[in-house]
RNA sequence: GGGCAGUUACCAGAGUGGCCAAAUGGGGCUGACUGUAACUCAGCUGGCGUACGCCUUCGGUGGUUCGAAUCCAUCACUGCCCA
């Protein structure tokens, strides 16, 4: 009896709406979200940094008006992030927002961001800045092979489980073996955390041919709101990990003179048809997903609303 | 009207007698991915087949040849130059 008045882990749920990129996410997520009287975290490895805001389609001021958001804008360009940073900013975050808010909605389509919140991500080391561009000079200069033959010496196992021909993969286990004198696949448990909410993951898909042509429309309204403007003001950062993104690396190839403008708007085109391609894919395999035509408001509510009864 | 250049797969573009279903790049498709992930990497991309393979292609037609995307003739179209 005198658990009816008391909450339970089970009556909190994390509802994730994620889809590819120009699906149109933001829009209904703000919409669940006013219904749902829940705020709104991003789940987008981009939208977190600050003065990226067209590029990254992130929510406009007159949207964050409206709902409360979370780590959108919050990091500076050269700010350190990860995946595991965002599981342990989340986590913080949910436990906080569930003590009021029993149905919270997150929204995004950073995969791993996605993965890590909802499935965990193991601890790994910090790798030292020293040891990371000790490594990539190398690399630079020498190229991969060494660098195998140091991860079959250091991680054996790993080196007959990574691609090989990834080198950012080789790279990172090798960075880990140097920063820890361990081997990277001691640090990997596969195994799934537990969360102490309910996950609701909702999937929003739209036939290929009218998703790439949102996504071409996208692109040109970016242009006329002043992606280009956008693109200089971050320019002298154009070095930066938060700056390799999709919309700002080609329009920098437009300002080094390397391609006219026109080619550059084509390729942030076809690299956000290829980004979108590579959302689905990930999402595909990932069973757990229901999966909706973003005009199916009312039938993704009532799915919501089905998952939130006890 | 005359001269020259060209016509190759979705696009661009190599190939100029057999090793060609045809390089390469783009685009497209599929997939992998536990740490800067909007990253990075891989496979496929004429048809059928798991595969050895078979079938249909290199502007059209007709030739030459054991054999043609490649040589010849002719027609069509395109571009540049001269009128």
């Amino acid at each position: 009896m005198a658990t009816l008045s008391k909450k339970t882990h089970s009556d909190n749920i994390l509802i994730v709406l994620l889809g590819p990129t120009g699906v149109g996410k933001t829009e209904l997520s703000l919409r669940l979200a006013e219904r749902l009287g829940s705020p709104v975290i991003s789940a987008d490895s981009r939208q977190l940094y600050k003065g990226l805001s067209i590029g990254t389609a992130a929510p406009s001021p007159r949207q964050m008006a409206r709902v409360k958001h979370y780590m959108v804008g919050m990091l500076e360009l050269d700010g350190y992030y990860s995946a595991s940073h965002f599981e342990t900013d989340v986590l913080t975050l949910l436990q906080e927002l569930h003590e009021t808010i029993p149905a919270v909605v997150m929204t995004g389509g950073s995969m791993m961001y996605i993965d890590a919140v909802c499935k965990g991500i193991d601890d790994m080391p910090t790798v030292a800045p020293e040891i990371r561009n000790a490594i990539y000079s190398q690399f630079e200069r020498e190229g991969l092979a060494p660098l195998l033959q140091e991860l079959e010496r250091l991680d054996p196992i790993h080196y007959h489980e990574v691609d090989r021909m990834n080198h950012k993969r080789v790279i990172h286990a090798v960075e880990v073996c140097r920063t820890t004198g361990k081997p990277y696949s001691s640090f990997r448990t596969n195994s799934r955390k537990e969360r102490p909410f309910r996950i609701l993951k909702i999937g929003l898909t739209r036939e290929r041919e009218e998703l790439y042509d949102r996504i071409n429309r996208r692109v040109d309204h970016m242009m006329e709101n002043g992606l280009l403007d956008e693109a200089c003001s971050v320019y002298p950062f154009k070095q930066l990990n938060a700056l390799n993104t999709v919309g700002y690396k080609e329009l920098f190839r437009y300002l080094d003179g390397d391609w006219p403008l026109e080619t550059a708007v084509e390729k942030i085109k076809s690299n956000s048809r290829q980004y979108a391609r590579k959302q689905l894919t990930w999402f595909r395999r990932d069973s757990e997903i229901t999966w909706f035509h973003p005009a199916m408001e009312t039938e993704i509510m009532a799915h919501i609303r089905q998952a939130m009864r006890p």
